[in-house]
DNA sequence: CTTAATACCAAACAATCGTTTGTTTTGTCC
DNA sequence: GGACAAAACAAACGATTGTTTGGTATTAAG
């Protein structure tokens, strides 16, 4: 019984990922439910329920450009991280490649951070399990610092929220992305209280 | 023409304060769009049209909510930091007050974080404005530690975005939020890639 | 050329949204 | 107890939401 599984070769011209892209820029200026499939539709020249040929429903949609946003950032960090070996600046590396993602150069790993996976409780699972892969490599790489196991965790979390916390108050024309990471690392390495050399 | 300005006595069963109390909770565990009118009205038994006549608006009844969170963290901040007199520690008083109204205590706190003001944009120059007058004691509280000035900035940036961003991971029966606050704290005291004592 | 999958349009769906309107109840003061 | 404002109800408003349905060009394969 070898079912003929007639492959059909698509068509060339992708609209997918003229559909990802747009989702993409709309939901991180707008946030998810301040974006409608219209917006999306009108954005791509196509009206919303064609949409429906691509993407099961808007959720599925925003699983679509959270796990894009996920690979490309994982991707841009673990270049950047790669070019360094002294476990430090491996550090340094990837918070400066991950603030570029997320300021400037992908609307996609804004999504990411910008877009709380309670905004959409039918796949909220799906997007929490997408972030936590990638913040993953923030874990490994300050392990390898050799911290006291009992403040890796901490330093984890207080780097990562200090960073994405520029989302918020990032304008264009102030301190660069990667300068505002060296910043925030060093809010980490340079203690308080004691005047820096 | 003496306009008898007949001042007649509210009513005592201040559903106003009712309205806003179920408004936070419910913002604060659905956001502001995934909360309704009619949400709402069914956690104050009554109907959605009845809110209009306490608030013109649902971005006007954010800002009212908005306004008392503020206030409300604010005055426990405030409280607690009189309670120190050494700069660092009336810093470590404010951390572990914001964080504690940010987890547990309060509903309206945890609005003004998880809100973003561009969730409203009707109003959303009035919610940062808020929040601003929010952050700015921790501008002067950071102030008083004597850092240098190009220092400051990022400190309390990246101070507030570290605890702000606990709010994403926090569950409760893990450390309690004053363990975290000082621990968040302790990670920009204690230099990484040192041992700390 | 025929066939069939691809990729879309056009139009409507039911539901829900924030809000408005007119009316009624509730409580307080004289 | 009658007047009157405060505070709510009941019901609809128009708009928008995510989604579905049925049809139709387009295109590649046989």
């Amino acid at each position: 019984m070898a079912i003929t599984a007639t492959e059909r070769t698509p068509r060339q011209d992708n609209r997918r990922q003229h559909l990802l892209d747009a989702a993409a820029g709309l939901i991180c200026q707008h946030g998810y439910h301040g974006t409608s499939m219209r917006d999306i539709g009108r954005a791509t020249d196509m009206l919303a329920g064609s949409i429906y040929y691509h993407f099961a429903s808007k959720d599925e949609l925003l699983v679509a450009v959270y796990t894009e946003g996920v690979q490309r950032i994982a991707e841009r960090v673990d270049a950047a991280v790669a070019r360094a070996t002294v476990p430090i600046k491996r550090l340094e590396a990837a918070c400066v490649a991950h603030l570029e993602m997320l300021l400037t150069d992908s609307d996609y790993a804004q999504v990411v951070v910008r877009v709380l996976p309670e905004d959409a409780p039918a796949v909220s699972a799906r997007l929490t399990a997408l972030r936590d892969d990638y913040e993953e490599r923030f874990r490994r790489l300050i392990d390898a610092l050799g911290l006291p196991k009992s403040r890796r965790r901490y330093a984890r979390l207080t780097l990562l929220g200090g960073l994405n916390g520029a989302q918020a108050w990032y304008r264009p024309g102030g301190d660069s992305p990667a300068r505002i990471a060296r910043r925030v690392l060093e809010c980490l390495r340079e203690p308080l209280g004691v005047e820096s050399s």
